[in-house]
DNA sequence: CTGAATCCACCGCGATACTG
DNA sequence: CAGTATCGCGGTGGATTCAG
């Protein structure tokens, strides 16, 4: 177990131990389950994700869809056609991240089965 | 990997999937940071927590404590004396998700020197 | 179909002061 | 020392409308 954490600065914000950068990257309120959902079933369509994030808005959907652009978990593939079609697929880093929401998933449910 | 994720309700709210419950747990602001420091240094005392978030408000942090408290992630453990001493530790419970956490520091670690 | 652009309600969180 | 109590700002996120 990593046990080092020191103060590091990583795009303008400040962190004490680098779990944090990992939970401001997937710490979005529909990141997680767009990642959980990429991850199962490979490539979707925007209107695929939104059909699994039914309580999601639009709005919600495409900025934290943005975000994990940027920060490089998800591909964005666009078909320059009409009607327009739009791709997405986790990256390799985005993959990575499967264990980690894997034992989460796993940790909740035991959770879960612990507290009624 | 676990791949079942059936939509299940918990304290009121909704879940697809048993790791939201994890996010919602450990997601706070300033949660995961004290289960850490609690995990690696063991039993903490009010202050020595603030010292070690040096950017918590004392409003916050007891309240993030509170909530840790009444999820049974962390036990609180009150001296009745003058002046007032209060322990902090984790609960078994609570001591099972270090490793979550540790897999989000390597991953963290990883991520960010991949970033520059 | 896949967005962008507003408007706005809520509440997370900080600042400050007070207490046993 | 370890908390409450109160006030208020700011930003997240929802609803709705418009666009290519």
């Amino acid at each position: 177990m990593s046990t080092n954490c020191p103060v590091l600065e990583f795009k303008n914000k400040h962190y004490t131990c680098t779990f944090e950068i990992t939970i401001d990257l997937i710490g979005g309120k529909w990141k997680p389950l767009i990642i959980w959902h990429l991850g199962t079933k490979g490539t979707l369509r925007f209107n695929e994700l939104k059909k699994l994030l039914p309580n999601a808005t639009q709005k919600m959907l495409t900025q934290q869809l943005r975000e994990l652009e940027s920060d490089k978990l998800i591909n964005r593939k666009v078909y320059p056609q009409v009607p327009p079609k739009v791709e997405y697929s986790l990256t390799d880093i985005g993959k990575s991240l499967m264990p980690i929401l894997s034992m989460m998933c796993d940790w909740g449910k035991e959770y879960h089965s612990l507290n009624v």
